[in-house]
This record gives C-alpha cells, structure tokens and sequence, in this order.
DNA sequence: GTCCCTAGCTTGTTTGAACAAGTTAAGGCA
DNA sequence: TGCCTTAACTTGTTCAAACAAGCTAGGGAC
C-alpha cells in the first residue's frame, strides 16, 4: 500500500492533469487540504513537495501555491531505461549486440566503475530500434562483476536493465549523465543511418547499483529528433523527473 | 540568515566534495547528526533531502545513506542564467543583439505565453559567447507586457535575466526545458561559425515568473563541445522533503 | 479617487514523539 | 565451517504544536 503522501500527491495530480485545477489558479491551501484528508500538514506538505519536485506546481513563502504545467513530460525516463521508456511510450523496441569482448580497465575507465587499472571489463556494442528505425547506439564498458551475468543475455535482449533485474535482483538505482551534441564518426552514421558529421545527441552515463556500487559506464549516442529530454525548473533547485 | 538545514546540508555537502566522507562511504546515521547539531531528526532529514536533490547520496530505507559522487551538477545552472553559469564557471561572457523587432503572435505562441493569438510580442535574436568564442544563438520571444522592459535594455547587454531583475525586480522562477540535438541551419552556421548541417545542442525553453505568468519562450542552440548537461538521477525515489 | 498600512491568511522552519519497514552483523545451531 | 535466526540499528511515515516570514485584500486617511 502507498503512503498517505503518496495517495494525497496522485489524487492531486490527476486534478492537474486533469485540467481540474487549471493552469495559472492556486492549488487549495495546506490547511484546507490537511482538512479534506483528515491528515496533519506535515503530510500535505509532503504530498505537494512530490508535486514541485515534478515541476507541476510552484510555491514561494506567503502565497498560495500555483499550478505550472498539465503534461507531464516523462521522457527523462529514458535516463532509467531505454527499453522501459520506449514499452511505456507506446513503442516497440528491439536490440541486439553488434560486438562484444572483453579486456583490461584503463586507468580512468578503472576511477569511473571503482576497479583498479587491469581488472576485467566487457565491452559491448549494442543498436537499439524504436518501431523498426535504429534511433540508439550504445558503447557500454561493464564492470569485471557483471560481465557473466551480461554475456548469458542473448544478443537481441530488449531489455537488459530488466533481464539483470530478473536474473541477479540487480537495480541500476543511480545515474549519473552528461549530455551533449556531437557529429556522428564513421561507425556511428553507418550503423545509424545518418550522414557522417550530422548532429547526434550524446548521452554519456556511469550508473550505480543501490548499494553505491558503479556497475556500468556508457557512451550512447541518438539519433537527432528520436529523442527528446524534458526538464522542468524551478529558481534554487532543479527538478527532474523520472517515475514510470 | 541561512536556516538550520541548510546550514547542515552546507557542512555535509563541504564534507563530501572535500573528501572528507569519500564516495561510496554511509553518510553517519541521522540520529548522530541531530545530536551532534542539537537539533531534531526532522531537521537533519531536511538538511540530506538536500544533498539526495543534488544527487550527491542516495538512500534506501535500514541502510545508512550513501556517498554517490563527489562533483555537484550544477551545470544545469545554464538554464537558470547562461550569464550567471558562465561567471560562476569562471568565464568571460558577453552577447550582442543581432535583431529586434515586434509583431503579433501565432496561436501556438499564443497559448505557450498565456496569451491571446495576435498580442504583441518582441522577437529578439541574440548571439552570445564565452571567453571570446560564439557559443551560443538565442532565438527568444518575450510577452508584450515585457517587450518594453527588454527594448530598453542595451544591445550589448551580458545578463538579460540579472538586467530585469534590478530594472523590474522580475525574477524568471520556473522553467520547463525540451532538449535535443539539430543540425546547424544556415543562419547558425554562419552566426555560430559552424559547418552547415553540423550537430548544434538544443534547448527549447518556456519560462515564468513567479506568480506563474509565462514571460519567454525560446530557442537556443548551443555549439557542439561548448556545453554539457549534467544529471543526476535516483530510480524511484523521488527527492522529497521528510517532515513538513 | 488614490495611496498606504495593517489584519489575516499562507507557506516555511523546527521540535519531539512514536511506530513501521528494511538492513546488517553477531551469535547460535547443525 | 557454513547456514540461519534474531536483535540492534537505520531510514521512512505520521502526528500535533508553535512561531517566523512573506503575501494580499480591504479599510482608513488624505
């Protein structure tokens, strides 16, 4: 069972979405709402804080809170899980592994996974599909740890997040992600479709188990329009939002 | 004055960029901190809901919290101000008005400005480097209720956003940002001094005050290799505010 | 009518307490 | 030795209360 927060901070944001509470109009009070669902403030606060961290609602000291937006824009999901985002999105999504070996860490490969230079690491070179068009090309460097586990996958898994999920109860938790523009190489507009120095957009990630554990780092560069990132502010402290 | 949290939250995160508590050490437990603070778990569950915001520890309920990474993104801070990025980033920023000029807004703008379709709006294209080099081309369309403030402004002015706040206290609070990668049309590559058909990064951005009036939408394109996003993400776990 | 100021409302910060739920390490059993 | 259970610890959720700080509308002064 969710939380009471977590209950109070849907119903609101289906009035949202729902167009209920219109854009621009001031959410009820704290008081009032804390009223409604017979629950302290305390909770309605930690309700709306959901809310503010998703970028629907915005607050200042005094005044009421206001609704910004009705859409939720969910692609920052992709961060999580290409495939994930994709199924949800309404998309059909394949994969499959153009190459794959393994050697010894670099020095700064070894600093990013907490390895030490030499230990074994597997490389692998995957291209993703969305609807039957290659969108996504992943070079993915993954820790000595987790490279059995990787290799037992078939070469056209969907969903390696999931199938890690399945096999080892293995939760990529954290992510870490810089993202940039560049011109697609040799390899990059071969495999994608793309005219050689066209723009991509370049997702470069180290991700980390829940325990603090860095598990994989990724070069993953897509195809330019097949992707978009959305992400709301607000002055102070940024929100991004992932879920579901 | 700071309040108690944020203060906490300020020593932690000091302690953590400093390497004081290294990555992939427990943070020590909430209990100890509120004793050794003299203050009460809630606060100090503040003061951490900070750090996992900036994406800096990650939790998960019985284990002690832990250090996830030792650089704050705050490269996002270029959605904020790209001046005030810049200047905190130390570089040397400047930009320059290339046009201006009023007309009467479509109806898609229309809506995006909380507007009604034929208002007056103010085009303004602005071009913008650091260190010397064009990096950055503006495409902005501000609301016809601040055109007049924006065309009192100098051509040459380094920070519109810092510029409005002083002449009109105006504060751009939130924003909501699509992000993608395009190819350079012509006028970007001979303003931006790229090839045409090049990657450029792109940001389309509409942002509000903060009584959530939408006061600016544009679109900016960023020169490949010039600036990186940077996130970070929790599966799941959405930053929430504990207590209150 | 216009301007200013204040009373009341609303969000922000903090305390202290209690219980729930998940993790970990130590110790006992086979 | 190796496995298992449990006790202690840690984070998550919720309550009730109090005061601080910022905003807004309405009433009074001019």
């Amino acid at each position: 069972m969710h939380p009471r927060y977590a209950r109070i901070a849907d119903e609101l944001r289906a009035a949202i979405l729902g167009g209920e509470i219109p854009v621009g109009t001031p959410l009820p009070s704290e008081t009032v709402l804390a009223a409604r669902h017979k629950v302290a403030r305390g909770t309605v606060r930690q309700a709306v804080a959901v809310l503010t961290a998703e970028g629907l609602v915005g607050s200042r000291q005094g005044a009421r809170r206001i609704v910004l937006g009705r859409e939720r824009s969910q692609n920052f999901a992709v961060l999580h899980s290409f495939a994930q985002w994709a199924r949800a999105a309404g998309h059909e999504v394949t994969g499959q592994v153009i190459d794959q070996r393994r050697r010894g860490a670099a020095a700064a490969e070894a600093a990013r996974l907490g390895l030490t230079t030499g230990d074994s690491v597997l490389d692998v070179l995957r291209l993703r599909s969305l609807d039957g068009t290659a969108v996504l090309l992943e070079r993915t460097v993954y820790a000595g740890w987790l490279a059995p586990a990787v290799e037992r996958l078939p070469a056209d898994c969907d969903s390696v997040t999931q199938a890690l999920y399945e096999s080892r109860g293995l939760i990529f938790a954290y992510g870490e992600h810089l993202i940039d523009a560049v011109a697609a190489g040799t390899e990059d507009a071969r495999l994608l479709g793309v005219r050689r120095g066209g723009p991509l957009l370049r997702q470069r990630r180290v991700t980390t188990t829940r325990e603090g554990r860095p598990a994989e780092w990724s070069d993953d560069r897509y195809r330019a329009g097949s992707v978009t990132f959305a992400i709301r502010n607000a002055a102070g402290a940024l929100a991004v939002h992932p879920q579901d």
